[in-house]
DNA sequence: TATGAATGAGAGTTCATTCAT
DNA sequence: AATGAATGAACTCTCATTCAT
């Protein structure tokens, strides 16, 4: 009853032919934005295609199956929320600056955000079943230690930074991001994105300052 | 009323027939080993009748449907592998080894715990799409937070632990908690349990226990 | 969820132990009154066995099946409320009283026989494509023509009524009784009992009656 | 989304595509065959779609689900079976032909007509225990009722017909219609379509014809 | 006599995918 | 490039029936 019937109206400029790379890039924008609100495992083809203003037909003319869709989301998501608030990091004028960039792109509180933790959250799901996925996954994290590592080295080398055991450092680090992400992002949580970023600012200032504000103040 | 049903053809003599009570416990049991491999969103009622060894009919005979036993496995989880955990703690002679009950009781590395994280896992991602899991999950942290709140209270109370900021302390630890977990138990990561224990620990010595790390007072 | 579970409470009163022949008459009244409510083509032996308050496998105990039921209640409706009707006619002092008895009793407005008429309906359509149940109906109509017939026979001979052609006026008011039902017992009709009753003694009056009202006055 | 789907088996080579509106056409005429012959209540969605010659998911693919399908079914009863009679009466020379024709054209005994009422009846026992269909046939009695009314009127216009009170003549046609429908129409009956349409004839000449026939006018 | 655990076929419905157009 | 008709396997859930107790 709910249900649009196969010979649905749409606006001529919807019927707009595209070429293939401009299509798909389409169809995986809608994917993503459908997949954080109805989750991973609850999307359907059907959705896709609604929310791209294509039939289904399109859908598996320019992908070889709903698997790759999701493949392309994944990958979007490094390349459209990942990669530009790490290279902004990058391109901050210190490390201290580089780690704030950081912990302020990847908690703030803009519905892309949540997007993104909803669906990172979904993928945990997908992975711990799923060995393909979960070995993506597995180099996703390998390519995130190592540009937080950049990070910190950028900040011991300057000075700005001292750490102790570098190694448990950064597992911390990424521990405390997640979980905090998990807290922050799911809903009817008492911790908001905010305050889990204040929290990892703390933390930072605590854990690799140099110049520890308590024991200043104590002598 | 009309409609002709089929005779069984099999008969049962070599099943046994089971109390609701036990055989719900069964079926939920099996439900929840095979959650735990196949994934939440993937296990499909005839799923679990065959890790049961039952018919799909017997399933819906003692539930109401799926989402009944899944609830059950939920409530499951908590009954009987998080309060075990919790009261173990809870008759521990002292803070100090209360806490090192919880985490080492949560961060185990047998097939029950992996189980258990998978599950949660799998739970987060429902949370997030599904209200109503949402706020049972709400409640679980609360009641999460209270233990964990429990337990430092008592150490601050016998002054094994000292704390700056109790609500800092908390958020911290929790999420350090679960973004262990999401490393520890997760395939493919380079992070075990038995590191992320480790961790916590450091994490308790360094951010409760009374008595610093001896480099840091030699400074 | 609404679907009462297998271990439901029951009264001490209710637990009783019937002899055969009791608990199928209260398992087959029952019956009659869930299937009137619900329709016989919605109606389950689990609905059959709550309003019986006993259990499915009583069900099957002391009947062969559900068809074994309902065969019940249609014997059960000729004895209880066909009968009845017609013997009550049977026994009146004249023609004209027992065709007026006939009507008021096939076309009351209580309870008991709005759920006649409604399981008489889903007869209809069970008849319809059951060739069992055609042979069944076609027999009770012959029994009731031959009541019928009975009625108009004494009529004829005590000179209360009298008949162009007998089986072209037995066709005719079977018909009329058949219609007049079907929209007084239908939900949502114009047409009520009282209305058809008083359609059918216009139509005896007109039609059988020697003394025709308006012919004489006429005269 | 993640639920692997088995791959197409079979090449549709030799199966005609048609267009939404064909396919549904075709489908609720094959619908109509088979619930006329196994029942309402006993047609299930393989058996419509075994009828129709096409695979179940062809069926929901063109109609949200049984119910529209059997919506369908009763409103082509309307536009196909019902209204050409009814218009064909209309463009009748006079109300006694109308009437004749109305008469024979719903007692006629080809298939269609015997399908026609079966699925009346089956529909008489769905609206009983179910208020959206009853409302459905509530309205389409008054429609049919005012169809009639319509030949009468023109009848008394023209002097054809005369009527003492046309609202108990309206009421007994009815009646009478449905009453000679159930009995000829149901299998193993005594009467017939053909004697069906002469009572409904010989009830005509009786109550609404001018010339009352001689036989009394001689007396 | 009565129960209720267990069954398995079949119900309506969903869905990723195929393919002729 | 894009469509949408068509598929069939698999989904959850229903149900009359069997049978050990």
């Amino acid at each position: 009853m709910t249900r649009p019937r196969p010979a649905r109206a749409k606006t001529a400029s919807e019927r707009v032919r595209q070429p293939t790379e401009i299509r798909r890039r389409l169809i995986v924008e809608a994917a993503r934005t459908v997949i954080s609100e109805r989750g991973l495992f609850a999307t359907t083809m059907r959705d896709i295609a609604q929310a791209s203003a294509v039939s289904v037909g399109t859908l598996t003319y320019h992908f070889t199956g709903i698997a790759e869709i999701l493949a392309e989301v994944l990958q979007g998501e490094m390349d459209y929320f990942y990669l530009p608030i790490v290279e902004g990091a990058r391109a901050a004028p210190d490390a201290t600056t580089a780690l704030r960039l950081l912990v302020d792109g990847f908690f703030a509180d803009d519905e892309r955000t949540v997007r993104h933790w909803r669906l990172w959250l979904d993928f945990w799901s997908l992975s711990a079943h799923n060995p393909a996925y979960a070995e993506w996954q597995s180099k996703a994290y390998d390519v995130w230690r190592a540009d937080i590592g950049e990070v910190v080295a950028r900040g011991l080398e300057s000075g700005e930074f001292r750490v102790d055991d570098l190694d448990v450092l950064m597992t911390e680090f990424l521990a405390l991001f997640d979980g905090l992400a998990a807290q922050a992002y799911l809903p009817g949580s008492s911790v908001g994105p905010l305050t889990a970023r204040d929290h990892l600012h703390g933390w930072a200032q605590r854990r690799l300052h140099r110049a520890r504000p308590r024991t200043r103040r104590a002598k």
